[in-house]
DNA sequence: TTCCATTAACTAACAGCGTTAGTTTTGAGG
DNA sequence: CCTCAAAACTAACGCTGTTAGTTAATGGAA
């Protein structure tokens, strides 16, 4: 039907977040991305709309992968406790990815899955289900605005110790999980 | 002792702000900026070293205005809400500004004269200092991650109505304060 | 097997970006 | 009045994202 395709869309988003956090935010271009794929940057563009677009499809790659490993647990703390750290778990794995979920609200279609395991979990807790969402996607909102505040200058290494951030992160998250 | 300055710093960032407002972080250019002061974009370099600190001064100017506004109050728990009251009030006279505030940590001296403050209200509560000002950071990274989410492209208008993130901030910032 | 349509790569160019170097204007101090 | 330094200017550099137009290759049809 059509010519073979060097690249296409997912390695597209993969190799943008390796650069991404070898580079920074601001390394990421469409020209070193297509050079680390072998393509002028022109040709991305027949798979990816535009740089707006990959950042989404970045956004939301993360946020598959955290749901990926999301399973159902008893229990609405542990749940939540599970997001946190799996979150923070992979921003700690693409810490440049930090400065983009930060202002990148993710794709309905990726966290709707998630929906019902949360209602689930509040079942029987007596917090409306909106209300659960709110505190999930307000922790989620947390979890990110920390690590942004930890990787928000990569390449550059952060300014204070890992442990710093780990104690402010473990304090952050669990003073919010009491507050529920 | 020279030329007389058609511009200053303060009026760059102040200039700065607003057209953050108007057209948002990528609306933000040295030669806009230029512009909106009748000058040319070189010229700003003579009173900034260039657009990171920009952001930075946008960042600390934002924070100043918040902290101005911190009085001494009785008791931690109207203090926190005060300052994410006042943080919040003033990312929405300046939707834009918190794309930058997102990326950018505030500088040390501006946040400084905020530490007694918060070390004496939370005097004899059994928090220790170091816990009580990661609380009240953390606080801080939840109130501009949401803001950040509401306002996150300008000059487009937020994605849901002003009730909605009205409803989740007060769930959000309530949670937290529970927690502590 | 040959031919065609389609797809994905290419090159070249555009306007705009942050930034720098070098130059000119201008106003206050001696 | 003259000088000197601060702050404006112009021009340019190497980037950026993006688009238009072109070429090459490949799977399906004849």
């Amino acid at each position: 039907m059509s010519r073979k395709a060097q690249i296409d869309r997912e390695g597209i988003v993969l190799a943008a977040l390796s650069l991404l956090d070898e580079q920074g935010l601001a390394g990421l271009s469409m020209r070193a991305l297509g050079a680390r794929l072998g393509v002028q940057a022109a040709s991305l563009y027949n798979h990816v709309s535009g740089k707006a677009q990959l950042q989404q499809l970045i956004a939301d790659s993360v946020w598959t992968t955290v749901m990926a490993e999301l399973t159902e647990v008893s229990g609405w703390r542990p749940l939540l406790q599970r997001l946190a750290d799996g979150l923070r778990a992979v921003l700690r794995a693409h810490p440049g990815a930090a400065q983009v979920l930060a202002v990148t609200n993710v794709s309905a279609e990726v966290h709707e899955p998630a929906i019902p395991l949360v209602v689930r979990a509040f079942d029987g807790t007596g917090l409306s289900q909106e209300h659960a969402l709110f505190a999930v996607s307000s922790l989620a909102t947390l979890v990110i605005g920390l690590a942004a505040a930890e990787f928000g200058d990569v390449p550059n290494a952060p300014a204070a110790p890992r442990e710093y951030y780990d104690q402010c992160y473990k304090l952050a998250v669990g003073t919010f999980l009491d507050g529920i």
